[in-house]
DNA sequence: GTTTTCATGTAACCCGTTACATGATTCA
DNA sequence: TGAATCATGTAACGGGTTACATGAAAAC
């Protein structure tokens, strides 16, 4: 019926793995969550849990069949509310460990970011430096076609050629900050001594 | 058989307004020209001109059928070089003024950005304006979410959230910037004596 | 009692990509 | 002569959106 592999995919996975939730809730979240990246619309939301249902990723609980007659926690209509199975714990770990061709997008890169905290820290490490260099690339090629063509653009274009560079360059300052964080974060760890002092106080509150 | 009111439409008809060329060279412009926004591939473009070749916006020029036998510009293989009409200019000019529904997202912003120096001051103006006040909406939007939700999120999510709103609010102090020029420059043209004298020589960081 | 918000869902479409197929021309 | 680049094109798919249809609960 459906591939379904797309970012919409793991980022309903990584929000179900935090909580159960039905699909209005879901899209509010994930429309919090990625706020100034993308919006999502329920014309792929609800095809999405469909799909996942299907394959056992997640399972729903309709008010009706499980609860019986007591409504007790849904006040509204027939909330469906949906739930990671184990088998949708593990699809998760691996859509965010491998993530395919094209895996340093935008959205992409975006996506798997936000839920770095479930992701293990040589993951993070790889797609940290995997979106730097697919960035750098990109900067190079800009460059060097600016180069060629320098003279024969307008004021305008040339206006938006120096904001997508800076844009970009930006960007890889950023991620430079990440990964040397990354870095350190590793060493604390690895070392004899080291209790995680850089990191743990306040990342998602592991255990206390 | 397609609509084609994409991006790529615009996109095609502007440099097509510059200089007739080929879907080769094409697609190279096109990529240099919008190299950290996006990418067009053969599969868009060919289609496309094929599209607007229908529609009487351009016309093809292949040398067998107008040069006769001499290849004499032509040094490669039947290249087909297309050349934008009257009708073509004209939808051009429709296209860069109305831009429909979402005119203002990302992608559509960046192609009528960058061929500004086709399109009227007041034109302009309004795009700038357009886009900015979008901007302004989704900071809006984001800041709520994010203060109802702070408690909760991870410090990665966090950081995500953080670099997304400094990234749009980046992009409103740059339209704002512009926004200035431009009416810098509607003013200096306005007075008695304008000469223009303050966007066609540099424009680019004026003082800071 | 009517409007708003919550809630679920579908069909049609959109704009583009991927992968493939083909062939001429230049360069080593 | 064979590889790289230039050049054109198509079929199948992809991952979404828009617009629509429906209806229950809450707020006014």
């Amino acid at each position: 019926m459906a591939k379904r592999a797309g970012v919409l995919e793991l980022a309903v996975l990584g929000l179900l793995h935090e909580s159960p939730l039905h699909g209005y809730e879901l899209r509010k979240r994930l429309n919090a969550l990625f706020g100034p990246l993308r919006a999502f619309s329920y014309g792929s939301l609800y095809p999405c849990l469909k799909d996942l249902l299907g394959r056992g990723w997640i399972t729903e609980e309709r008010p009706s069949s499980a609860t019986g007659s007591a409504t007790a926690l849904a006040g509204r209509r027939s909330k469906i509310v949906y739930k990671l199975t184990a088998e949708g714990k593990e699809r998760f770990q691996e859509l965010l460990a491998d993530g395919g061709p094209r895996s340093w997008d935008d959205d992409n890169f975006g996506v798997h970011f936000a839920f770095f905290a479930q992701t293990d820290a040589e993951v993070r490490l790889r797609i940290l430096e995997g979106r730097r260099s697919r960035l750098e690339e990109r900067l190079e090629g800009v460059r060097a076609a600016l180069a060629r063509t320098r003279e024969r653009l307008d004021t305008y274009t040339l206006e938006l050629q120096r904001h997508g560079l800076e844009s970009v360059e930006r960007e890889v300052r950023w991620l430079n900050e990440l990964i040397k964080t990354e870095r350190q974060g590793w060493r604390d760890r690895t070392l004899p001594g080291g209790s995680g002092l850089q990191r743990d106080d306040q990342e998602g509150a592991p255990n206390g």
